[in-house]
DNA sequence: TCTCGTATATATGTATACAATTATACGGGA
DNA sequence: TCCCGTATAATTGTATACATATATACGAGA
């Protein structure tokens, strides 16, 4: 009997179902939908061009990976995501990804280890010219290395799940010039420690990364309008 | 707006909708499908009672949570889980079980204190006398109550489904009486540390206790059945 | 004017019908 | 006997119809 992905995501995004999936899903996370905001089956299934029953199966998806909350026999709403909620996934997180690090370097590939290095590259590169988008997106791609490089699709499955989660917050930060020189040099040190072959000095600073972001969210307000 | 719950859950369970879901959760987490086996959408709904609609629908959250795999156009297919997947999930619970304790420790509630307490009164009762099946349960029961004490509904739902889905191998063991002993005692130090309000003893304590307990199923052998 | 009950409209819940895809059975040809 | 293509059956994917529950509008009565 062959291995199966533990805690399967929606995986053909061009599939029907999946299509519909990730559009309302898309839709949530980019803000189109505010918070409390009731999401109708017909509407959606319109709008898209399918019948109620995909977007039905959809909803109940979005249930349970936490972006939607269905009412029976009422109606399906859109999530919000309170202060303490990003505060806990950061302290979640800051373990996991600790573990993550660690795990990376005992058991990262050739192909992957370059793929960091050359991320880190360019991430600076782009600091320097102060491109904010393409820096947000060597962030994201950064941790996604690793957590591909852990080797472990328990692991990769639950931090790309916090990290996808967080990005309705996180879509604000890291804008401030200050905060992505600290963060790519964190991500350098992250990753000449697995270079290294430095599993436990890798584990305290990819801690210690994810606690810092952490800080730096807060003290910059952008937790304000996440209050309870 | 107000808070809702992050990482939503099937909560009506007896809505016809959280019927079928958690009837055909159950039967899978009880081993009566076995591994790799294809569940027909005709076939179950036929035994509950229901069309192929909310089957349908309970299958896509079966997919969310892992249990199954949906091949698009081919069927619904158990997932196995590999001795490396536990092995994973342990070292994570480790961690995130160390972190539960700590914040218990911090937000426990008179009432959630007090049931600790006789939750080990009665798990040393029950050990003595080598009822197995209560103690199982009473051990379920602990950590349950401490992921309800830790005060936060992201972590607690993270816990609760590692919980959930390592019991399909977890049922088997705890059967010896030298573990259930030391589990007990193990269970008896973090209650205490929680109580004296030493949050970094309780985390400490909670980290090897999950440790221990993996160490317990390896060396019984209870992993050798689900190497990949 | 306010309250409450009823009627209507609207939305979700479920069942069924039809379409599309995949598995199976069968038979001809090498 | 084996291989392979076609026909058939079975299963999933989607749309639609009907059932049920909820929200809204309106009017009677106090």
């Amino acid at each position: 009997m062959g291995s199966y992905d533990v805690k399967q995501e929606v995986t053909d995004k061009y599939s029907l179902r999946g299509r519909v999936f990730h559009k309302i899903r898309d839709d949530i996370l980019s803000g189109r939908y505010r918070v409390g905001e009731e999401l109708r089956e017909v509407a959606i299934g319109e709008e898209i061009g399918v019948s109620r029953t995909p977007v039905r199966e959809a909803f109940r998806q979005l249930e349970l990976e936490g972006l939607i909350r269905i009412v029976p026999n009422k109606g399906a709403y859109v999530t919000g995501i309170t202060a303490k909620d990003v505060r806990d996934i950061y302290m979640i997180r800051s373990l996991l990804e600790g573990l993550c690090a660690r795990w990376a370097t005992e058991n990262i590939s050739k192909e992957q280890m370059e793929e960091m290095e050359e991320n880190i590259f360019l991430s600076e590169f782009h600091a320097s010219k102060g491109h904010t988008e393409q820096m947000a997106e060597l962030d994201n791609r950064f941790h996604e290395i690793m957590y591909e490089a852990c080797n472990s699709k328990m692991l990769e499955h639950a931090l790309k799940d916090y990290h996808q989660y967080v990005l309705r917050v996180r879509r604000k930060t890291l804008s401030t010039q200050t905060r992505s020189t600290a963060s790519n040099a964190e991500h350098r040190d992250i990753m000449e420690a697995i270079r290294a072959g430095e599993a436990e000095k890798a584990e305290r600073l990819a801690n210690s990364h994810m606690l810092k972001a952490y800080e730096n969210m807060v003290q910059n307000g952008y937790m304000e309008h996440y209050e309870e």
